[in-house]
RNA sequence: CGGGGCGUAGUAUACCGGUAGUACGUCUGGUUUGGGACCAGAUAGACCGAGUUCGAUUCUCGGCGCCCCGACCA
């Protein structure tokens, strides 16, 4: 991508009306750009760091057996109704509608009761199960207070899994499987350090649900973490009696603010039972499925990175999210023989493969620098006049400022992804 | 929803009961060119409504919007 042909634009300065990080940098640097108070827009380079995440936890989702699908946002009231939770005291935070042909309508802000509606349709027998069905959707949820930049909106998109499955211990085999791949997919992100799945309140189908908790000061919630156990407990549920189940030993807890970056929970036969998703077992009898539900909102572990990662100079992606790998930094581009030089090396590069973000503007080095630093992608290549002439180009990673000098064939092979991945 | 704060060019801010200034941005021209450069010129603004007043961007009321703390987050 060249940089001269993008639309959106860095700022020097922050949002007068963000506070937090995640926004500010993520504004400041045009990746997203607020519509209203809870509601944010996807920039191009916003939108492909946000693709980027949804790959990252597709791939998992996959790997799990999960099958992709999408659902509808707008929601029929039937079936909240049966399950109870169309009622407003119930789920307080519903965006409603009227059909303009007459009746009501919703805005999903969740998806249990149409998929298990949905799958009464496919399944029947256990030879159906167990059988694990996920999307990529946008919910509404009324929040009576949007914060944090990308945090808590308003609407945003969620991974949400829903697992159907014979019975409690098939339910639980996947349940864990589902757990580990989350945490892969919170350390393939590059949270892994101090992401911890969390003991939470189970809501009323079970003791637990199991929240990923990243340490950060910009959180919502308190945990408290066994670091030898590598494990954390939310402070909704740090009892006595909790952590004597546990068998944690209180003085080795560590308290920390904490981003609820993922949840996952049992929902026993809530909604199976309620929805009439029932299978029939090897005696012919009508069982209903035991369920479980798996979330993760790419927005908000989007604005959880910025958070964690980045430092007083911008953001810094790491490469398993970045809109681009390398950021293709283009001095003394007025010289027409320098710019065809460097469009070269542009065009080698993304010819192999690599992304590359390309700053192809006629500006001055510093104002180059500096978006590149608030831009953030792991890999800055500076190409210039000196560049040329020593046969050298500056590789700098931005996480850590490091600094490689290499020709062109080395900095070829350097960023071309190997074949055998 | 309780409490608090705020609303001025594209962005960030200032002043003022007498119609608004600065910086950045943008545009023109020139000098520059490896860490947000300099000079000259230009561009562009008071959230909406009502009231008080000779006069309101300023004061009052209402609305709308935004932020923060708390509560909430199935």
């Amino acid at each position: 991508m060249r940089q001269s042909t993008l639309f959106t634009k860095t700022r020097k300065e922050a949002p007068s009306d963000e506070v937090s990080k995640n926004a500010q940098l993520l504004i400041r640097a045009g990746y997203i750009h607020k519509e209203m108070a809870g509601a944010y827009v996807y920039l191009p380079l916003g939108l492909r760091v946000f693709n980027n995440i949804i790959e990252v936890i597709r791939r998992e989702m996959n790997a799990l057996g999960g099958q992709e699908v999408v659902m509808t946002a707008l929601q029929d009231p039937e079936v909240w109704k049966v399950s109870g939770r169309w009622n407003d005291d119930i789920v307080d935070i519903w965006f409603k509608s009227q059909l303009k042909a007459g009746g009501e309508i919703g805005f999903g802000n969740t998806h249990e009761e149409p998929l298990t509606k949905l799958m009464t349709q496919y399944i029947a027998s256990y030879k159906d199960l167990p059988k694990y069905v996920y999307q990529f959707q946008t919910k509404f949820r009324n929040e009576i207070r949007a914060k944090s930049g990308i945090m808590r909106t308003r609407e945003f998109v969620m991974k949400d899994l829903y697992s159907f499955s014979r019975n409690e211990e098939e339910f639980r085999e996947f349940y864990e499987r589902c757990a580990d791949a989350y945490l892969n997919i919170f350390k393939t992100v590059g949270l892994g350090e101090v992401t911890y799945r969390t003991f939470a309140s189970g809501g009323s189908f079970s003791k637990f649900s199991d929240e990923f908790q990243t340490v950060s000061d910009a959180g919502e919630d308190i945990i408290y973490i066994d670091e030898e156990k590598g494990i954390a407990l939310n402070e909704e549920v740090k009892t006595p009696e909790v952590l004597h189940d546990l068998k944690i030993d209180e003085g080795k807890l560590v308290t920390k603010k904490s981003i609820e970056v993922g949840n996952i929970f049992p929902l026993g036969t809530k909604y199976s039972a309620a929805l009439g998703l029932t299978y029939k077992n090897e005696s012919g009898e009508d069982v209903p499925a035991v369920m479980g539900s798996y979330g993760i909102g790419p927005g908000r572990l989007m604005g959880t990175i910025v958070e964690v990662l980045s430092d007083e100079k911008g953001i810094v992606w790491p490469e398993s999210v970045a809109p681009y790998q390398v950021h293709l930094i283009g001095l003394n581009v007025d010289d027409p023989e320098i710019r065809e030089w460097t469009d070269g090396i542009y065009e080698s590069l993304t010819a192999r493969g690599v992304t590359v973000l390309y700053d192809d503007r006629d500006l001055r080095a510093g104002e180059k620098f500096a978006d590149a630093d608030l831009l953030g992608m792991p890999y800055r290549v500076v190409a210039s006049k000196r560049a040329k002439e020593e046969g050298l180009f500056e590789v700098v990673q931005r996480k850590n400022g490091e600094v490689e000098k290499m020709d062109e064939g080395k900095l070829l092979g350097f960023f071309t992804p190997d074949p055998e991945d």
